[in-house]
DNA sequence: AGACTGACCTGAACGC
DNA sequence: TGCGTTCAGGTCAGTC
């Protein structure tokens, strides 16, 4: 569900809320969203319980709290999956539905958000989780994080060669947006998103993509995403939101994505859809025609 | 090595 | 009202 720009939300959120606080008790209520915890349930306690929260970070989709006194040692990774939250609330508050993780915090401790001691895991699919991973390199990045690619918003990301490793691969451009590893961060919103906007078809080959449009639909990229961070990500429903539970307004500003028959606000034409890949694309037949096959 | 297909979940919306 | 089908912001293991 989340992809980079609500993710950034959440880290932000985070970032306010439970920096340097520190971990008294964690209760896992559902293995599944350990399950990329090799020890399970039992390792991710032992190794949060009693640690201070630190700096909070993001890459693509995956967030993380680096955890350690002095430097980051180890650091809880997050993935949101499709329907994941993370909450701060006061512990006095009902558990939700989906209430899979809790954090409860020292309440002792002088901190701004005394009060709001618990971070809360939810997730009603289940194909996020937690993880407490070891740290690697001179950026301390979570092992698990490491093999993905930099995302757009990431001051050091390198368009150029992004645009070469996306003219280097054999497959049509929204697949390859989707692959994380060469650029991270973009899910199906912001990869039809971007490609509407770069005037590009989901299902242009990699391999004739130009240098030029290469860079346009990265930059596009980047703008989408920069647009929806700032109206606080996009939300069709109650399953996306911030640390408070509050959702994002980007939703009305989607040119194409889940606007199937409404007009293409650049040119009027109807927005098509057509499945892909297990879920939808959306397009606009005039800005985006499909790609002439070439000839044999 | 790289490209591609399902499997993994829960719940809402829809058609009959 | 129910009961089946389809769809949803994402990865990942397994196959060719």
């Amino acid at each position: 569900m989340p992809e980079l720009p609500e993710v950034e939300v959440v880290r932000r959120g985070l970032a306010d809320h439970v920096t340097g606080r520190r971990v008294r008790d964690v209760e896992v209520l559902h293995p599944r969203s350990v399950r990329r915890q090799a020890g399970g349930g039992a390792e991710l306690v032992e190794r949060l319980t009693g640690q201070r929260l630190r700096a909070v970070r993001r890459r693509g989709k995956y967030l993380w709290v680096e955890l350690g006194d002095d430097a980051p040692e180890a650091a809880l990774l997050a993935h949101l999956g499709m329907s994941g939250q993370l909450l701060v609330q006061p512990a006095d508050r009902p558990d939700e539905k989906h209430l899979r993780i809790r954090v409860r915090f020292d309440p002792s401790e002088e901190h701004a958000d005394r009060g709001r001691d618990e971070l809360r895991f939810v997730d009603q699919r289940t194909f996020g989780g937690l993880t407490v991973t070891d740290v690697t390199g001179a950026d301390a990045l979570p092992v698990p994080v490491a093999h993905i690619g930099r995302d757009p918003m990431d001051p050091v990301f390198d368009a150029e060669a992004a645009v070469g490793g996306l003219r280097r691969r054999r497959t049509g451009l929204k697949r390859a947006l989707l692959d994380q590893t060469l650029v991270s961060g973009i899910g199906n919103i912001y990869a039809d998103e971007s490609l509407w906007r770069a005037k590009l078809h989901y299902e242009r080959p990699t391999a004739t993509l130009t240098r030029p449009e290469g860079r346009r639909l990265l930059t596009a990229a980047r703008e989408v995403m920069d647009e929806a961070l700032a109206a606080g990500g996009t939300s069709f429903d109650a399953l996306y939101v911030d640390v408070h539970g509050d959702s994002g307004y980007f939703d009305r500003a989607l040119a194409v994505y889940g606007q199937e028959d409404r007009p293409c606000p650049r040119c009027g034409t109807p927005v098509r859809r057509a499945p892909f890949m297990n879920r939808s694309s959306y397009w606009c037949p005039t800005c985006q025609p499909r790609p002439r096959r070439r000839h044999p």
